[in-house]
DNA sequence: ATCCACGGATTACGCATGTAATCCAACTCG
DNA sequence: CGAGTTGGATTACATGCGTAATCCGTGGAT
């Protein structure tokens, strides 16, 4: 596993920032009332602590504003494929000394799998053998 | 994937503080010194920076010290393997909504895999699948 | 006997983070 | 019209983190 070229690296999104990060990837663009209802109930969050963590992350680019009428409406400005690539790799160098191998191994033994999710792994080594095969 | 009976939680480790426990749990106990000449040349850290960080650990019970002379020897109080699956199930939550396919298959469109890793990642999962089985 | 280097203990210090509260303007409801 | 609610802007505040420096005692080198 080694690395390709590189992309201009994303801003860096802190663990609270994530879960607002991945309300805003799930529904788009959306006001802040919009994401504090989509997570209250699985979270204690005021709403100010959402518009906090909304502020941190158009100041680091990770959303952009557009004002519509008096109200913002916020919408991601990084991919979140690249945010999660990153984290992926700054996670394993970190953890696993930068090896995937390893990781996979800790979590197939110390976590249940089942039969479709290992279905899926191998379709997805199949389409990667495929790849490196062109 | 699902989660297993819960161990006690072992403590929370920064990024800085993983750099460290990486080198107690490849050398085992060591003294300060020997750390610190394991890391230099990779990092740029001063002696006094790898003792704070040292000193945390303990003081956060990652650590064990005991005192042979007037030298401290510290060892690994926790398990590695138990670390890394915290931190892997933490991060699959945070950024992968607990997945552990689109992981992966983010990886694999996005680096070069060798031949190797995917024969070490078959093999896994047929270990995986064993396993299931009985 | 002296002086220095090294290690432990204590202290530093700015920035990030989690988690808000306050202040203010405007819109909404009665 | 008056009051409450809502959202943006500003401020808060303890803790953690990265990265050390200082102080002090002791063992080793001269």
């Amino acid at each position: 596993m080694s690395r390709r070229a590189p992309t201009p690296p994303a801003p860096k999104i802190s663990d609270a920032e994530w879960t607002v990060m991945n309300v805003f990837w799930q529904r788009g663009t959306s006001t802040l009332a919009e994401v504090v209802k989509d997570l209250e109930g699985r979270l204690h969050w005021k709403p100010r602590t959402v518009q906090s963590l909304i502020r941190r992350l158009v100041d680091k680019g990770a959303l952009a504003v557009e004002a519509v009428g008096r109200e913002f409406r916020y919408s991601p400005a990084v991919a979140q494929d690249q945010c999660q690539h990153e984290e992926s790799r700054s996670f394993l160098d970190r953890v696993f000394n930068g090896r995937l191998t390893p990781f996979v191994a800790g979590l197939m033994e110390r976590e249940d799998v089942s039969q479709d999710d290992l279905a899926a792994l191998r379709e997805v080594l199949n389409q990667a053998e495929k790849k490196l095969k062109k």
